[in-house]
DNA sequence: GTAAATTGCGGTAACGTAACCGTAATTATA
DNA sequence: TATAATTACGGTTACGTTACCGCAATTTAC
């Protein structure tokens, strides 16, 4: 309400007048455009640097009309929903970025079809591009987009899995090795005795090795606390309900004392509808908010579910393309999520 | 980096146009000032609603020089040190909002003195202030400031505790039944047999209704779950080590068979100091990502904690006010913040 | 019936930055 | 040496909104 009195701002105009030429010139050295003398240059810059001076980014972005598009590439709704939420997180980044004149671009693959990555890639390569946002789902694909960007000079962010040593801008996703490490102690905490089963599904060659990441940490934890449980594993590589009770029957027949299960991604809720079918009843851990298996949470037919905060995975990962590309920050670090862990008792108040 | 070019931006100037009217009419019927007549305003109004005309925020706030100030009013850094973190969070949302010409003032009262909250109500209100974030740790205080606020319309918001029924712009802060709810489901996993202990250290009475709440939410999962297990409860009036230790001995001596240890608040660290000196093996619950707690969460003396983002409250707090006066939005509403657990496990990733 | 107040509105200068256009002065080219 | 190209800079408009100043026309007061 109130106004902004004495503040002599100290902006182009001054500049101008300390170092007696004109605020075109003062625009010029800003930008690094050329047609300045070094001479200048430098007295401009020293000025620029003495007073600290920073740009007024209300006015600059009024006078440029610049707006920045950002391209999201990441894979289409797929049968657990899960990216429906880093979705959504996109998007609320891109409404409250609409009006500084930024817009988001989004584009998808299908989880199933490499090649669709790649076409997503050309169409995104027509278009004057500010940054991108993916979802480094294929390893080989992704690291031909990094390529294509660095030519282009175009900075990308990592989504919810990591390609090491590609030169992006950061990592923004869960540290798979610890979020195994944790279910591990949680299950430690709810069986007190017999037999542990890792569950692996997945149809995906290429997602299988995030879910061995999470199997490793797992197993850490017992190791590194000296619990001496057996642990038993399966991968199950369909992904319907039979396959997977067909699957589950045999391991369950033919091994006696299995107290508890860890499911290695968001199919948990399969294993727990398998459970409510048969009546089982064993401590079941497993990942993500989703709204199956927030259903067997509420039944009791999950214990834990460990959640990395897609929404938000999605709405750090084009506000991190709007700092770097908009705001020009430098050294953004990789943003792991935090580790939550989701129970019957707090998922209401769970912020995706 | 690409320029809006075919943006013939529906602004003022096109209302004013198809209006027939000035511009400066257009704004004052905006900013509904009066010195328009009845007629010409519905056209304008009419226009605005037909194009549904959104102002461009960035040439208003650069035209205007408008800036906002808020009013922080919270605890000056307690033995606990629980208000560094809504405090990081406040400053983190007062550096991101500078830009745009928001001040952001801190106020700081003492928790053992309600007169220090009336007098820094005083001191606020010599200033023009747009907004005030305030922690309503003593009721009867909090009640008058609301009073003041309402006659000068200065909105509000309460963070940390809720104060029912104020008017205030949104609550922002813990669900404290529910978290205490939680922490049952949590005891209820690691002990399996025996007496629990809650635990309740506040010097404060205005403090101490709500460790009530939490209290009651814990022991209300067991009850709603049939767990007939005795739970036992002791008021620790001082927070010094000894006095604890005292209290400490003569509960364990006289009841047997407590195994586990609710603690309503951030004092776990001293339970877990106590429990550390005497070799004592519990489970240990408490409350808050605090330094002296993480260590003995480290440790493996305390098994959970339970952790409400303090942190972004601040964050938030500041955000809503923003959202409030600047941006105009209404009916915000009660943020609830998640019931975070935390455990030796997760804790180097949680986001406070 | 004249003076004073009020109403309704238009013109326009800011806000701080961006960037186009023009033009001297200098340098390169023939 | 005349002409073209380049360099180095200034002047100025534009971005969309705000808000001040001012002026007719109308209404009210005396």
């Amino acid at each position: 309400m109130s106004k902004s009195l004495e503040n002599k701002e100290f902006g182009v105009k001054e500049i101008a007048r300390l170092a007696n030429v004109s605020i075109a010139t003062v625009d010029r050295v800003l930008h690094n455009r050329k047609g300045v003398s070094e001479a200048t240059k430098k007295r401009i810059n020293d000025i620029i640097r003495e007073f600290d001076y920073k740009p007024n980014i209300i006015a600059s972005r009024l006078a440029s009309k610049r707006t920045s598009t950002f391209a999201v590439l990441i894979p289409s709704s797929t049968e657990t929903g899960f990216w429906e939420a880093p979705l959504s997180g996109i998007d609320r980044a891109a409404k409250s970025l609409k009006q500084y004149g930024i817009t988001v671009r989004k584009f998808f693959f299908d989880l199933n079809d490499k090649s669709s990555f790649l076409k997503q890639v050309a169409e995104i390569m027509q278009l004057q591009i500010d940054g991108i946002l993916v979802a480094p789902s294929f390893i080989e694909e992704a690291i031909q987009l990094t390529a294509i960007c660095s030519e282009r000079k175009i900075p990308y962010v990592f989504i919810n899995s990591d390609v090491p040593g590609q030169n992006n801008v950061c990592y923004i996703g869960p540290h798979l090795f610890c979020s195994g490490y944790q279910a591990g102690q949680l299950m430690d905490f709810a069986v007190k005795s017999g037999k542990i089963l890792v569950v692996n599904v997945s149809k995906e060659l290429d997602q299988y090795h995030h879910l061995l990441r999470k199997e490793e940490g797992f197993r850490a934890y017992f190791e590194k606390n000296n619990r001496k449980l057996e642990i038993l594993k399966i991968d199950i590589t369909k992904t319907d309900a039979s396959s997977i009770a067909l699957a589950l029957d045999e391991v369950l027949t033919k091994e006696r004392g299995i107290e508890g299960v860890f499911v290695t991604n968001s199919r948990v809720s399969s294993v727990a509808h398998y459970f409510e079918q048969k009546g089982i009843d064993k401590v079941l851990i497993g990942y993500d908010f989703l709204k199956e298996n927030i259903k067997y949470l509420e039944l009791g037919l999950i214990q834990f579910l460990i959640c990395q905060k897609p929404e938000e995975q999605g709405y750090r990962g084009v506000m991190t393309l709007h700092r770097y590309a908009d705001l020009n920050e430098r050294n953004i670090e990789d943003q792991f999520m935090p580790i939550d862990i989701v129970t019957k008792e707090n998922y209401r108040f769970y912020h995706n």
